[in-house]
DNA sequence: CAGAGATTGTACGACATAGTACAGACCCCG
DNA sequence: CGGGGTCTGTACTATGTCGTACAATCTCTG
């Protein structure tokens, strides 16, 4: 599969770059489908390639020695998968994977340690979305500290809404479970309550939002912070 | 007050520096005090400096518009306040504060963005921190979502005694429920337990560290992480 | 189209923490 | 040295979530 050229690119951070700037990512960058559960950067493995998602989702997760597991952020083409490359970190404890199949661009780490080497502008645009990534990080501890289930259940249907096309998307109550670190008949319930309220539809391994402003509500200020910084720092015009 | 020259630096970062790097970092940072409370980055305003804590301990607090606040990183010695310039970043909805009185080498944002950019080495060792700033946030995220408060509460306590001198520093339990987002009284009750198990002594004000070892076991796997990753990228040699 | 596996629904007691209230202890300042 | 403010201890009910178990339902495959 071809790498397409800027005008068709789907991923958010490649769309803004200077016209040379993508000429010089689209030499290096190869496209690639991610089915579901591929591991795009495994826990203390050598990072091999940096991704710029053009459809789908990758979620990184936290874990503990113990064995704990839990999301910390998530990234669809509105951002890359690699943040610790362009951070100069070669690997990383967390693991991330494909949590909604999709697409991407990638780029090795050698060369894609070259191409911000040498293009100051390339690296400043991810900088500043690793830096929403943080925002978005931080947001997550925030919410698992101090919201119910529900709100964050919200939250995260919002931020997923946020990343796909459609208004629907795959996704079992389990995986949930594991994702906001709670109990899987609790996602149950929570799922109801939503449900009952009018905001989504759930079907077997699949969740519909049927009304984005109310599921707003139910996340109360849960959502919105990273959102809003990413708007202001990345401007995509389109 | 004068800035030391780097044999005497206590910030761990610019310690590991190149000779040179730091001849430049010498050139344009000044050394100020930190008070207690004191805002080092506010919310949503251009942020001003970069601060390289020789003593002391800095708070950063994610917000919601509704006012909720936690604590989602916390800095000493061992690292930077200001990450966000180093991404390019202007400000931040978040904020950073003196948690514990003491002392730092500050640099004005535009010297500071200047010296990143002519200096690559510089860059890099900041970025590496950034990078485990970032997984002391996940870590938090993590640790909110899944663990106890007396866990929690054991974390907070082991990260605060990394980043001071002597066994001892100033905390009230009330300070202590808004950094880890929980009720005042359910802190009391946690520093009992911990207190109970011979780990720590509680005065007014004040808290004692006694024996670090049952800490990390009270702290269970939610300490350790971000500083294995710490040791591993920045190799302080002292 | 039957059976196996995956997914979802529901129940129940146990427990952690919230929310709130108030009293006691400590400490500094006048 | 007395009084006001801060900090800590404790109590009570309410609620959210856990841990666990098991049944019901769906879906895919043979």
């Amino acid at each position: 599969m071809p790498v397409p050229s800027q005008r068709y690119v789907r991923n958010q951070l490649l769309s803004i770059l200077g016209g040379d700037d993508y000429g010089a990512v689209q030499a290096v960058a190869e496209s690639v489908m991610l089915g579901r559960r591929d591991i795009l950067i495994a826990g203390n493995k050598t990072i091999t390639h940096v991704y710029f998602l053009e459809a789908g989702i990758a979620s990184e997760i936290a874990a503990t020695p113990e064995g704990r597991r839990i999301e910390v952020c998530i990234t669809g083409r509105e951002g890359m998968v690699g943040v610790p490359l362009l951070l100069d970190v070669d690997r990383t404890p967390h693991e991330t994977f494909v949590q909604i199949e999709g697409e991407a661009l990638r780029i090795d780490a050698a060369s894609f340690r070259t191409l911000i080497e040498e293009r100051p502008n390339l690296r400043r645009t991810f900088a500043n979305y690793a830096y929403v990534a943080h925002l978005q990080t931080a947001g997550t501890a925030l919410s698992n500290g101090s919201h119910t289930l529900e709100e964050r259940l919200a939250r995260w249907l919002l931020m997923c809404h946020d990343r796909v096309d459609g208004d629907e998307f795959p996704v079992t109550h389990e995986f949930l479970s594991t994702m906001l670190g709670v109990r899987r008949p609790g996602v149950t319930t929570a799922i109801h309550s939503l449900e009952g309220g009018g905001m989504i539809k759930a079907r077997r391994s699949h969740i519909q939002v049927l009304d984005r402003e109310k599921l707003k509500t139910a996340a109360g200020d849960s959502y919105g912070v990273p959102e809003i910084e990413y708007g202001r720092l990345i401007r995509t015009g389109r």
